[in-house]
DNA sequence: ATTCTTGCAAAGCCTTTGCAACTGC
DNA sequence: GCAGTTGCAAAGGCTTTGCAAGAAT
């Protein structure tokens, strides 16, 4: 995490239940579920599907693949967790108690870089009301290479110049 | 097509011969890969592979799927298509002789709209630059509901209001 | 002739799903 | 006890790939 948190009321483990319970749905809340919540609540920057069932299984909490996804759905659902599409695969990231934000995204690491920049709002606002258009929201991708990978990159020479 | 066309010298269909025999490359341009970029640039718009074989098929085009997907790459990778990640689904777009722009994808309709905006730029060298990144490209989608489909859901009393 | 491309079908990857057993409420 | 959840393995999309036959240069 490299922003700073928004400050909320409620834990996303409450969160999570009061989603569970609103209107006429009465889905229930798993010892499977709020192990997820915490695990990924209290380790995880971005992560997708795969990683977070290993880190989960190496940390030796029950996980099966299945309820995994499904509730990883679920926590998008209830406004926990965003959906982060880098390339054609899926990443996921905390959406509450986390603030809006943008991604570098570095070609050689992988690496995931956050960003902010309320500029993007702007265009954002300024796209819709030319095409009549009422966004919800956006993804915004930047790729290249970070600073550590274009430093490794360079050869000594070019280094001295700067 | 939305915007204006960029003015360029060589046709598609040249640009891609010459990147098939630059350098120490040795590829070959054959009937189908020639079908191929004939009909993207004479018809499509944006559109994914499944849909470009079902087209080509129907205009009576011989294509499999495995060239499909192996020309695809390489018409990326020449710089004639530009991939596109709505959502998880890989779609393709003209970027030979085509502006770089930036996307409205309709939630409702599934229609993506292009549009141009500077900003976007301007946002991308100040986080860049505030991240000693170094860019290469980017990928921009804003999520929402498009006029058209603003407007069918409306109920009518609130569309006299307009 | 040589080397690359094609086409089929199989395999890969990620994600969803049918269904019987199980469990939170 | 009822309705929702789990877990397995199978199936679903989309894309890549191994290999023998075919085509471009």
């Amino acid at each position: 995490m490299n922003l700073q948190s928004v400050i909320v009321s409620q834990s996303p483990e409450d969160k999570f239940r009061e989603y569970l319970t609103t209107g006429n749905k009465s889905q229930r809340f798993t010892g499977q579920q709020r192990d997820m919540v915490r695990f990924i609540f209290s380790h995880h920057d971005h992560f997708d599907a795969e990683a977070l069932i290993s880190d989960m299984q190496a940390a030796s909490l029950k996980i099966s693949r299945a309820t995994a996804y499904r509730t990883l759905n679920k926590l998008v659902d209830a406004g926990l967790l965003r959906r982060l599409e880098l390339g054609t695969r899926t990443f996921y990231e905390h959406d509450y108690g986390y603030p809006q934000h943008d991604h570098l995204q570095c070609t050689k690491c992988g690496k995931v870089i956050e960003f902010q920049n309320p500029i993007i709002e702007e265009a954002i606002k300024q796209a819709s009301l030319a095409h009549g258009f009422q966004s919800e929201g956006h993804s915004f991708i930047v790729r290249g290479v970070c600073k550590e990978c274009n430093i490794a990159r360079m050869p000594k020479r070019q280094l001295d110049l700067i």
